[in-house]
DNA sequence: CATGAATGAGCATTCATTCAT
DNA sequence: CATGAATGAATGCTCATTCAT
């Protein structure tokens, strides 16, 4: 392992150190009230070393969703790797693939999500918006080629599969937020595991031919 | 007319004034970015007033969202009022109605799914928080009791309401969030509605027993 | 006395008040090392009024200078009123114009000059940065006017006006730095006033045709 | 040659290293707006290496004062060895070695006046702030002892040696920084060179008894 | 000697909110 | 009721300097 190897995962280790510290404070205390001396604290860093590692406040906070759109893409292309597989059975592969990644980090994910619907991803670094941008359209054209595959098959309705992969992540990113908001407002803590279960029982039989 | 119902019509008539200049700033400059004097000049107003109509940004902020609140509430009421209609007619009711409620102003309601998805509904006072509690459950009743009326008469699958009207509801928010975050990342400016469409398509399909 | 007049006067009282803490603070701590909020203090008023005033603390620092140079330009268009002076005589109307345009505020001059060779003035308004240039501009024409007349009656050498006023400008300028910074390395207080009036002499002498 | 010399020896050349790449950093940045890295990154060395050679960033900038005020003295002492040339002479002498050294780092003649009139040089370490007082009064008394020749043989007028040297010292520095300005506020480039021409002619007519 | 990662004090600026008029 | 000047707490970010390796 030469020396610069070491360093670099040196430093893959620091920039994981701030992100979890990163995550537990903004899940805390929400993105603007969190402030990076909170995050340093956390990560038991000065705030000056953090932007050593991370740009921005902004940047900071988006890092934390790539990862995410990292595994769900990984998970994503794991379903189109196997191969023969009816296309009707996709939909619930599509739907282990989403709670595992929901799983993965609940609170990053609602982040994520909260963060798209944002105008933060407009101030970031070009590069980390096309990192995001890049893994986001991966994601979502994995999904329409699954859909595609199913319609050639004539297994799915005739629709346009990029309509279709719009319904399903918009089912996926609003009922995690509408779940989420519920906590805010109801103080209501409902799983979001069965509605997701309803959510594509529905989906897959309406996308049946 | 009293006295005191005329003055009462008067300061009606200003919150909508700074209701109507908030909703200009907030949609053209988010709700960080915009301050209360920008939303003062816009109405023509000074920031101390706005403060005699609005205990702070954040209830002025959220104040929008009731009004669409109230819209969806009379738009869904409006359904139920329609005796002896098929359960089946009842989706696409729906359909229209989220439509409608959307097309009423979509700049707010992007704004009120992005606040209930946030932490600023936590800070609102709670005369505020109950008002908007209320009209939401509210409107989520409507919809769960139009699902159970169609359970009961076997039209529908036999789910629970809630967890269909949860479904219902997150496809909607879902829908209206992704595409916007589309708007910021992919700078695309797709239209909603033929996304919306065939979302109801396929849940109208898969809801059918 | 209108409303408005009064309001712009109250105004300004208000911005002399806080050039006046400025020019303290400044003057004992240097423009790096001095705080908005030392200025506040000093001005019994807090941070966020002082920005009310003035854009930037760069556009406060410049400010200092604005009122020098008004200064100087009334007393140098003043000279040029008095028709009929032998030109000669106008040396030592520049002289004493200078000397007392020094006197009504030292510190201030040196922190003119100071300014000038800086590059604080590059990120000025432009309007803050156009009437320095304007006020500037038209103290050297003045100066340079005046050489010119007396080169046309044959009292001065023929030399470029411009290269005059150059010069004298220089040794203004030059003296009250050089002797500024003498402070500074040797603590050592002379009195400008001599130096500035052989300096004088000497400019008078050379130009004599 | 010892090893301590030869130790001695890389040591002054990693110093010239380094205040050449100060020189270059300070002049294109200014002194505020360059840091320490980006000297450190010209020079190529790292940040704390500068820390073993020069004390301070104020220690370095001011370091490159005194290689230009050496090369005065010396080109200063060069005309008093000068012996018997008529006094006379002397001024257009003086005049060649300012422009001399102007022209030898013009940069770091304009840094040294900006450093001479600011409150840096407060902060320097004893030491060096010795060095740059002997080496500036050095310069000084030669151009004094200069003056004080002229008037002893009768050929400049009577008046305190010291008044002369502040005066031409005035103009010099004064003209330089003077032509600086313009550039930042009138983004004119005169050259320096024919105003101070006309200077030194006026000064040498005026000095003359 | 050299490194460069880490430090952390320091600061300009913003803006929601108040309150004397 | 309305005003709008004043407030001042809050915070992201910088960068000269240090020190363990």
């Amino acid at each position: 392992m030469g020396i610069t190897e070491r360093k670099e995962r040196e430093r893959e280790r620091r920039r994981q150190q701030i992100l979890i510290a990163a995550r537990r404070v903004f899940s805390s205390r929400g993105y603007t009230r969190s402030t990076m001396e909170d995050i340093a604290k956390e990560a038991e860093l000065s705030p000056g070393t953090i932007y050593l590692y991370f740009k921005s406040k902004d940047e900071l906070y988006a890092s934390l969703s790539v990862r995410i759109l990292q595994y769900l893409n990984i998970r994503l292309r794991h379903i189109t790797n196997q191969k023969d597989i009816e296309p009707d059975r996709y939909i619930e592969a599509l739907k282990e693939a989403m709670l595992d990644v929901y799983e993965f980090d609940p609170v990053i994910v609602i982040n994520m999500f909260q963060l798209q619907s944002n105008d933060i991803v407009k101030n970031l670094t070009p590069e980390l918006k096309d990192e995001i941008r890049a893994l986001s359209q991966s994601s979502f054209h994995v999904m329409a080629s699954i859909f595609e595959d199913g319609i050639r098959k004539g297994v799915f309705i005739s629709r346009h599969p990029n309509a279709l992969a719009d319904v399903l992540w918009g089912i996926f990113s609003g009922l995690i937020l509408w779940k989420e908001s519920q906590r805010h407002i109801h103080r209501q803590e409902d799983s979001l595991k069965p509605t997701l279960e309803t959510a594509f029982e529905l989906f897959s039989r309406g996308i049946r031919s």
